[in-house]
Parts: C-alpha cells; sequence; structure tokens
DNA sequence: AACCAGCACAACCGCAGGGCT
DNA sequence: GAGCCCTGCGGTTGTGCTGGT
C-alpha cells in the first residue's frame, strides 16, 4: 500500500470524528503522507528508539507502537518492496521448516524483507497451497511435498533466469558485493528438464515406502556449489555454521535426479489422498504457486 | 456494467521479556 | 522482589484491489 493513497479503515473515520472532537485521541488506521513526513523528519532528528518519546516529540498523535511499525515496515529506507524472487522464497521455507513461525529471525536472513510481509507471504501463499492439499502446514507430508517439489522448483528457476534478469537483492552493505557471481550452473546444479511435476507426482504416488533418512544425508555432501544464488543465501549456506542447508541440499539433489530421490510415500497413504487427485493437484501447483 | 469472492498486505492487538527504579 | 515502562514478536483483522462470472 502506497502511503500515498492510504486505505480508510471503516472505524478510522470514526476515530477521526472522535479526533475532531478531542485533539489528544490518538489516531488509529492507516497513516497520511502528512504523519508519514513528520515521522520521517522526527526520526532524522532524534534517531530510532524510544518510540514513545519520539511519537510525542513529533507531534504525531499515534502510539510508539504504531511509529515504530510503520518505520520499521514501510518507512525505513532499505525496506524492499515488491514480489519475493524466487531465492527468497527458497530461503524462506527452509529457514520456516527449521524454526517455524520465528518471522523475526527468518526476516533477519533476507536483507530488506520484514518479518510481516514474510509473515503475509507465508500465510497467503504457503497456507494456501496446504488448504489445496487439506493438509496441515507443520505436517511432516506438507514439509516433504515442499522439500520434494517446491524447493526444486524454485532451485530450477533461480538456475534458468539468465543473470541479468536476477533481482539486485542485496543491502546496501553488501553492495560491494553484488557482481553476484552468477555463473552457470555446475556439477549438481539442476538439468532443468530433469524434474517434471508429473515425475514427483509419480514419485509421492510410487509403491515403495521406504524410509528416506539414511538415503539422504549420503547425499548432503553431494552438493556445495552455490555459485548460482544471491550472496545474503549464500552467506547463509556457506560456511554450514548455521547448521542449515541440509534441505536445500536436499532439495538440490532432487532437481539433479539423483537415483536415491529421497521422497517418502507413505503420508499419501497417512492422508487418504487419491492418486488422482494429488496427480492433478501436482500438474497445476506451478499456477497456483505463482512459481 | 455490476456484482462477488478471494487475495494481498498494512495495521492493530495481546502478550512476553528485559531494563530500570 | 515488585511494579512500571518500553520494545519486539506472533497472531489476527480489516479494507482496497483484482479477476471471474
Amino acid at each position: 500500500m502506497s502511503s500515498s493513497s492510504p486505505k480508510s479503515f471503516g472505524s478510522c473515520s470514526e476515530i477521526e470524528d472522535d479526533n475532531s472532537n478531542n485533539g489528544n485521541e490518538l489516531r488509529r488506521g492507516p497513516w497520511t503522507l502528512e504523519e508519514d513526513n513528520l515521522l520521517i523528519h522526527s526520526i532524522s532528528l532524534h534517531g530510532e528508539g524510544r518510540w514513545n518519546l519520539l511519537a510525542k516529540r513529533s507531534g504525531l498523535r499515534r502510539t510508539g507502537k504504531s511509529c515504530r511499525l510503520r518505520w520499521l515496515n514501510y518507512l525505513k529506507p532499505d525496506v524492499k518492496r515488491g514480489n519475493l524472487s524466487a531465492q527468497e522464497q527458497l530461503l524462506i521455507l527452509d529457514l520456516h521448516s527449521k524454526w517455524g513461525n520465528r518471522w523475526s529471525k527468518i526476516a533477519q536472513h533476507l536483507p530488506g524483507r520484514t518479518d510481516n510481509e514474510i509473515k503475509n507471504y507465508w500465510r497467503t501463499r504457503v497456507q494456501k497451497q496446504a488448504r489445496h492439499l487439506n493438509i496441515d502446514t507443520n505436517s511432516e507430508a506438507f514439509q516433504q511435498i515442499i522439500r520434494s517439489y517446491w524447493m526444486p522448483r524454485l532451485i530450477q528457476k533461480i538456475n534458468q533466469t539468465p543473470p541479468s534478469e536476477l533481482p539486485i537483492t542485496s543491502p546496501p552493505e553488501m553492495a560491494s558485493q553484488t557482481s553476484f557471481g552468477f555463473e552457470a550452473p555446475t556439477t549438481a546444479v539442476a538439468q532443468p528438464s530433469a524434474v517434471t511435476p508429473l515425475q514427483i507426482g509419480g514419485d509421492l504416488m510410487g509403491s515403495s515406502c521406504s524410509s528416506s533418512s539414511s538415503s539422504h544425508i549420503t547425499q548432503i555432501s553431494s552438493f556445495q556449489n552455490y555459485e548460482n544464488f544471491a550472496p545474503f543465501v549464500k552467506d547463509y549456506y556457506h560456511d554450514g555454521g548455521h547448521g542449515g542447508g541440509e534441505m536445500l541440499n536436499w532439495a538440490t539433489t532432487a532437481v539433479a535426479g539423483d537415483s536415491g530421490y529421497p521422497v517418502s510415500h507413505c503420508h499419501v497413504a497417512e492422508n487418504n489422498w487419491m492418486e488422482s487427485d494429488f496427480t492433478g493437484y501436482m500438474s497445476n501447483v506451478d499456477e497456483l504457486w505463482q512459481f
């Protein structure tokens, strides 16, 4: 939402009416351009923090909390707007699998993205997929679909995107690194045609119910090349210091068409999905998922 | 053209934790 | 230790937008 065209909450008009009766009443609802400018000016004078004090000093009839939220989610210069890139989506899926709904922690690894934005993305896009499949986003079945299908597709998309079309997604402090080093995919990086939706659907619907845990661990070491990923993604995965990246390795191995493709089939039966339903879902999932 | 349903996202709310007195 | 205040987090709500009918 642009600050120049604020939404008018139904309740807000009432509040503004109240304000006309009482100048001390706190404002709620969408911010106006004048309020934004006032807040920016006040922060430029006094800096961030001490939000309640800042709200009073600025003359804004807003709570400190509201000022903080407006600044961090909208006005702060390094806040990035627009659609999340495939790399950002990939990172969100991976980090959420590890940390759950720790939005602020996840946001720390996505330069310029706010916890609010990531939370909204998860609720509107990811949970929508879970609803389509009638499964819980926290279930192991959904996790498997993410790492066995969506993450490989995102990796494919990243690798298929010409460097010139890749979004500039690094924060200012990373600017010196953003030649990006995007190179042609090598070794374990996907061959785009290696996996199709129907192949994945077929794997998921296979008759075998073998455990995947031992096989996928042996595959993790096979992928160590993140050259095609943006710096902030590489920063996260490269040194392994975060203890992350296992899922990405798994997904990448899946894209590479490894014969030991680690998909458990058990959950399909556990959730009583009809094979035709699931295969149909998978065949048009790109549209649903908006890759 | 009008209506409707679903989506996207800004903003609010309640709560918890930490610091200070 | 108790009480207060501030900050930050995660969940939820509300409204404009958009696409379908």
